[in-house]
RNA sequence: GCGGCAGUAGCUCAGUUGGAUAGAGCAGUGACCUUCUAAGUCACCGGUCGGGGGUUCGACUCCCUCCUGUCGCGCCA
């Protein structure tokens, strides 16, 4: 396969640096600071020096002279204390450009396929999905989008919440109420029908305690309240499953692995713990200290897996789950796309995880941690009553709200093309404000600026994209294998960040962080607008024009992919 | 109390293993549509990178300390 811009260049640095007599020296290529240093620096020179004792500027000519770019750089230079200054060639980044081109991939390709165990979503199913589910929904699928288009053999699990005391208070009011026979009419707002569980629950004990023997009954087999629980999460998931569909998420019901599949596994979770001297008993209950987080005056953590009463908690079906994910899915890395909250959680459960031996020591556990989603008053985004906000409910508004927005710039086209473009536009905004920010500091929802279509956003990418689509209306595509040629600075600038993919598939991959492809996108887009300022596409001689729209197919044809790995849909018009 | 995360332009955010004069967008000011979709492009304006020490040839980045915010810390998930 090919090498990304990255590699390449760090191997061949890396090389010069060893011939120069730095052997154990990092190149440290990375993109230039500022277009007048070039395309690529190399940083490393300053510090192999150091370790030397040589001048930097002397080693770096010695570096240069042993630096084999030949037909890949144009110009280098040395700059300041001793960096490396990369311009690249443009024939070969017209080489790398016809490449792209004719692979469907792009140039990517995974050196190890692994198998990745991907956990996202994972609502809980006696409410409804709200905003809270959002980010692990889209950042989840945006990971698993990637990891599976790199060659990665990716498994997602909806790691649902489907078991545990609610159950028992919902199946209870279910009968109550008489919608026994009937729970599918009833359970229409599952978030009224929990509000008014949780009130029966709340004001009348002889409720609650029916409800606490309708857990029992659940947890000991009891066939009537089990088909009651089968419907209950039947009808919950098929909510669920209306949501991704309008959000476009990638999940079904094959990826459903919620926590009462892990039921069974319990007992043996905690017995083996217990056999291998993990466990302590204390007050009643079943705990593990853990040296490994243990405070300033040496007391460990305590890491609770059976309570008192003998009822597990999610502490130990989170253990099954990654006993599960290592031995019978064969993961070699599971990422956790869960609230940052639960960071302890996790970083715990981790180290008992692999302290049991139920997940190999080569095998990578990460919990992908993201932030609270904010209103504009800066605390955690409610409804104007203060409520939580649908995520069905939500995204109707952002099609409203896109499709007000299309309206009014475009009144020529039908009202079904604008709701399809609505749709893609308000749904794509949604998506992209989250997925553009890193994912473990808070942000700030809001409609305005996510929908101002301007500057990082994603109807700014999806409006690049209908522009090249426009000029093959006007053009038709180029013809297969005409020449590229770069000459002017714009071509040079938008060759070179196309060129640049593989090396932003490979690092959202590495550090789980879809952002940057939007960071890479935006680049894209950027890159693509100047060079329909700067080069007339339609105008000049056939070979410029043949040229040029090769340019443009590998923009649109990077956007769609790149978008697509963000689970973001393109328009020819818009 | 202990621990995690965060504090970067008026606002929303980037800043990769320490590198050159800290970058974008929005907002503000000013240019550019008889010319491929102006949901666009260009220019200007805007910063004690929370404060203070330290390490280094070089610190937004690493270490210490303080301030502020936020989240978590034994039987919810």
């Amino acid at each position: 396969m090919v090498m990304t811009l990255l590699q390449l260049l760090n191997d061949r640095v890396k090389a010069a640096l060893a011939l120069a007599g730095a052997p154990d020296a990092q190149a440290i290529v990375q993109q230039a600071a500022k277009p007048e240093f070039g395309d690529y620096q190399a940083n490393g020179v300053m510090g192999a020096a150091k370790q030397l004792k040589k001048n930097p500027r002397e080693l770096a000519q010695e570096v240069i002279n042993h630096l084999d770019l030949q037909g890949i750089a144009s110009e280098v230079s040395i700059a300041g204390p001793g960096f490396i200054n990369i311009r690249l060639d443009n024939g070969f980044l017209a080489a790398r450009a016809a490449e792209a081109l004719k692979d469907p991939s792009l140039s990517v390709k995974a050196d190890h396929p692994q198998t990745v165990v991907v956990d996202l979503s994972s609502p809980n199913l006696a409410k409804e999905m709200h905003v809270g589910h959002l980010r692990s929904t889209i950042i989840g699928d945006a990971l698993a989008r990637t990891l599976t288009f790199l060659g990665h053999n990716v498994i997602r699990q909806n790691h649902v919440g489907d078991w545990g005391t609610q159950f028992g208070m919902l199946t209870a009011y279910l009968i109550e109420s008489g919608n026994e026979q009937n729970p599918a009419h009833a359970l229409e707002d599952l978030e009224d029908f929990y509000r008014r569980a949780k009130v029966r629950f709340d004001e009348d004990a002889a409720f609650a305690d029916r409800a606490r023997e309708y857990v029992v009954k659940l947890q000991g087999g009891d066939e009537q309240v089990l088909a009651l629980w089968r419907q209950f999460v039947e009808i919950s998931l098929s909510h669920c499953e209306e949501v991704y569909k309008e959000l476009g998420v990638d999940l079904t019901r094959k990826d459903v692995m919620g926590e009462s599949a892990y039921n069974p596994a319990l007992p043996g979770i905690v017995a083996e713990l217990k056999a291998k001297g993990l466990l302590t008993e204390d007050a009643g209950a079943q705990v593990a200290f853990l040296d490994e987080f243990k405070n300033k005056d040496g007391e460990p953590a305590v890491y609770i897996v059976q309570k008192q009463d003998g009822g597990y908690l999610y502490s130990t079906t989170d253990l099954a789950a990654a006993r599960y994910r290592a031995d019978v899915l064969k993961a070699n890395r599971a990422l956790y796309v869960v609230d940052a909250r639960q960071g302890l959680h996790f970083q715990q459960m981790f180290t008992l995880a692999r302290k049991a031996g139920f997940v190999p020591a080569d095998m990578q556990l990460e919990h992908v941690a993201f932030g609270t989603m904010m209103g504009d008053d800066g605390k955690p985004f409610k409804t104007r009553s203060g409520g939580t906000v649908k995520l069905a409910e939500l995204l109707i508004e952002a099609e409203e709200r896109a499709f007000a927005l299309v309206s009014e710039k475009n009144q020529d086209l039908s009202e079904a093309e604008r709701r399809t473009i609505a749709k893609a536009v308000g749904i794509g905004a949604v998506k992209y404000a989250d997925l553009s920010k890193h994912r473990t500091s808070d942000y700030i929802f809001n409609w305005d600026t996510m929908l101002a279509f301007e500057g990082n956003t994603a109807p700014y990418l999806q409006y690049a994209y209908t522009r090249i689509q426009s000029l093959f209306r006007k053009a038709g595509l180029p013809e297969a294998h005409q020449p590229i040629v770069i000459a002017e600075p714009a071509e040079h600038a938008l060759a070179l960040v196309l060129a640049q993919f593989p090396d932003a598939v490979d690092s959202v991959s590495r550090e789980a962080c879809p952002h940057f492809m939007c960071a890479y996108l935006y680049q894209v887009a950027t890159q693509f607008m100047r060079f329909y300022e700067a080069c007339p596409v339609l105008k000049g001689a056939v070979e410029t024009q043949q040229s040029r729209l090769q340019l443009c197919q590998l923009t649109a044809n990077t956007l769609k992919t790149g978008l697509g790995l963000l689970g973001i849909e393109v328009l020819d018009t818009m």
